[in-house]
DNA sequence: CTCATTAATGACTCGTTGGTCAGCAATTAT
DNA sequence: ATAATTGCTGACCAACGAGTCATTAATGAG
């Protein structure tokens, strides 16, 4: 009547594996992440890790696609949902998406594509494919959007999505690094995103 | 009539290995960059390397240390010598000033920041006091100089000089993910002032 | 129950690398 | 010249961590 040591779960490890490496990396970074940490807080043996994931590399890959495509996704069909105008839009959802970024795995991921990405070009071009671009092109969407509809007049910002994505960018940067001391995040892109409105308000 | 094997050099061995670690650091990142190989580019033995830096952590934080303290005083320096007017004096110098650092060291010690600064917090210590403080104080200090001679009205703005970095934390790290594709940094970093100073215009 | 299958273990290897040190050779002093 | 000093070398070591594999035991089939 002894308890088995283990349960056979091949269904489940990879996610779990998945999870567990992706608190890891959030804490210690790649490189300084030893696969036998994961392992452990995953539960499970390095040897069977190697069962999953055939090298360290690959499975930071593993995490990076596995955490961002919903979010992305997410935002997009918010988007393609609303009947709101889009100032509205952008003043609620859109703000409150914005500002969640800097707490949330999205940030972690940022982190560690900084870090290690130069050394992982083909993963720099699957997030640039189904991330960024795909992150610009929605943001894009909804300025014209607001032209089409009068509410907003064209202007050299929806050529440039990116004044809405920057101050988000460093808020992460800014977290990463000093915590929360002395910077309002939210402020930071609340402020960014009135700035952009006035501009562009018909 | 043999050339000796080396030279002793002591006072300029320290700025070598320096530099030569911020080449390195620069193309490999802090952990993947090995010891040897900072003194095989620095053309010194491993061991010099240690007689001068205690350990890699050592050098790392020297690196850091040595690269960023003078651009930081060169731009308060700039400000108190002008008497140009503040708009003039953040269309001109100051945005060049800004746009020169996403291709400047400024960039890789940010980058290298991001990824080893939490296991480094003294570091950071370091850097918040010595770079970013007095960083966003001298953006304040334009606007506020501004203000007192009517040039511009009070606004959120001068609570928030990091509105003005936020386009070159975007562009640092845009570039060094993706390099030059898609997106002109130098568009985004004026579009950003430009849109900054509308708003604060008096 | 018994056997075949295979998920899972954990001890092992082996290349890598941060860090050391005994000795050597370039300077400097005498 | 010769000796004393010390900047510098390069071989070495110990630790560490990625990846392997022979073995074990949970499970499902007959």
């Amino acid at each position: 009547m002894s308890k088995p040591r283990y349960r056979r779960r091949k269904e489940d490890r990879p996610q779990e594996i998945t999870e567990a490496a992706f608190d890891a990396f959030a804490d210690k970074g790649y490189a300084s992440t030893r696969v036998e940490e994961v392992a452990s807080r995953a539960g499970v043996s390095k040897g069977l890790l190697y069962l999953y994931f055939k090298t360290k590399e690959e499975l930071f890959k593993a995490v990076v696609k596995n955490v961002v495509v919903r979010r992305v996704d997410a935002l997009i069909a918010l988007v393609d949902k609303t009947d709101q105008s889009s100032e509205a839009f952008i003043r609620g959802p859109a703000s409150r998406f914005l500002k969640e970024v800097p707490d949330s795995p999205v940030a972690v991921i940022i982190r560690l594509l900084i870090s290690e990405g130069p050394r992982h070009p083909d993963l720099l071009d699957y997030y640039y494919q189904n991330v960024v671009s795909k992150g610009l092109a929605v943001v894009q969407r909804i300025i014209r959007r607001g032209i089409e509809r009068g509410e907003f007049r064209p202007s050299i910002v929806d050529e440039l999505p990116h004044l809405f994505l920057a101050p988000v960018m460093m808020s992460v940067v800014w977290r990463s690094l000093f915590g929360k001391r002395s910077l309002d995040t939210d402020k930071l892109i609340d402020t960014q995103i009135e700035l952009l409105l006035a501009h562009i308000k018909a």
